[in-house]
DNA sequence: ACCGCCACTAAGCGCCCGCTCACCCTTGCC
DNA sequence: GGCAAGGGTGAGCGGGCGCTTAGTGGCGGT
């Protein structure tokens, strides 16, 4: 009776929040079709058609096609920076809450990869105002990580020389996981999660915890 | 006299082989458009007016749209492959091998930024037919990597216990620096190609060459 | 001088896009 | 039952899209 967490194809739904519920199976459409087919390839009757709906339907709940994009990157930022402020401020060493940080991300951009696709690839296509909104999401997606990595480094846990260029490489590796990642291939989200928080371990030169190496 | 390598903003030009002049043009103006804006929100007047044409000279040198978005894809991808391969079959262990891969190869996504945006993300552009053949290359591309890393593990060098997982970490690294990386930022491409060579290295646990760990 | 060749252009075709508008059902309140 | 409110629809608008076609201008060969 509670709002649904998770569907059977393992993809997280914090759309609950998007209230009138054509509105939300609206929105719901234009991820998938983003997704599949880009912003700019995807068409307001593509949208309204997944939707079960007539394309002037899109209209009564969104002012533009845009708006729909800029309320699925408003809602994926937030949610991005959220599963890392979790992280980040959760009990344990740097090395624990890095790995933490990191698996959760990737299991978010593996498991929602649909979702996470149009939120990190599709900012491009937002004009001018609403990029600079997702922008500052961005930078604090940043400054959590490097965070991390900044106290790790104080504490002498993690050897790194450049953090900023470590905390960007991270990132990167994590976000590009979207790109490749494939649900009907042979790792599941989680196993991706893993791999990475040791890679990303490896990376900074974590002395211990979690490290596993040999 | 001969044929130009290097432009003032340091985009290599492996565009020499296109050879009328009007179609390398063309697909210059083309690779432009297409970084900047994405293939489908570009339009074939856009395409002919950076080169200097009327929207009706592009389709002397090209059949269609998709053409031009195939043939640039084509040659990046056949560069990706010259430059991994050349790494890959060059002299010294494999640790030195794998930091001159993904130097080089970083050096290429951040240098050609725009060229290598196209290459890597409008993938989905293409239909299936294209797709399929670029599909063959990028698969070329993950041989030589992988092939690096496997040679290392048997040699002692590296220790990796998912070689494939890793592999497909280390390219995911370098291909979206095509995404994040600005000619007007903070860092060059050689500084952050000799940062990247060095994270791999701690990512495959390279015990001796260049890990320069503190 | 003449012509064939062909890169290139001006104009425009047919299509489909984002979006609008006039109207139609339900639903809930009195 | 009357009626306002609002989610929904069918039809269609202005415009820009990818691409085509008929024609033009300049150049090389004889």
């Amino acid at each position: 009776m509670s709002t649904a967490e998770e569907t059977a194809g393992g993809e997280a739904q914090p759309w609950g929040e998007v209230t009138p519920d054509a509105a939300r199976r609206l929105l719901l459409a234009a991820v998938e079709a983003f997704a599949e087919r880009g912003y700019h390839a995807t068409t307001t009757r593509d949208i309204a058609g997944r939707a079960g709906m007539s394309p002037a339907a899109l209209y009564i709940h969104y002012k533009t096609k845009e708006e729909l994009l800029h309320r699925i990157s408003r809602i994926g930022h937030e949610k991005a920076v959220e599963i890392l402020r979790t992280a980040a401020r959760s009990e344990g060493g740097p090395a624990e809450r890095l790995a933490d940080a990191v698996s959760s991300f990737v299991r978010w951009h593996a498991g929602g990869r649909t979702t996470a696709r149009v939120v990190q690839y599709e900012l491009d296509s937002l004009g001018p105002d609403a990029r600079a909104e997702i922008l500052a999401l961005r930078r604090q997606v940043d400054a959590e990580v490097r965070g991390i990595i900044e106290e790790g480094v104080r504490s002498g846990d993690f050897d790194v020389t450049d953090v900023q260029g470590t905390t960007v490489a991270v990132l990167s590796l994590c976000i590009d996981v979207a790109r490749w990642f494939n649900l009907d291939g042979p790792r599941t989200p989680e196993q991706v999660g893993e791999l990475y928080a040791d890679l990303v371990l490896r990376m900074v030169g974590a002395r211990r915890a979690g490290a596993a190496q040999r």
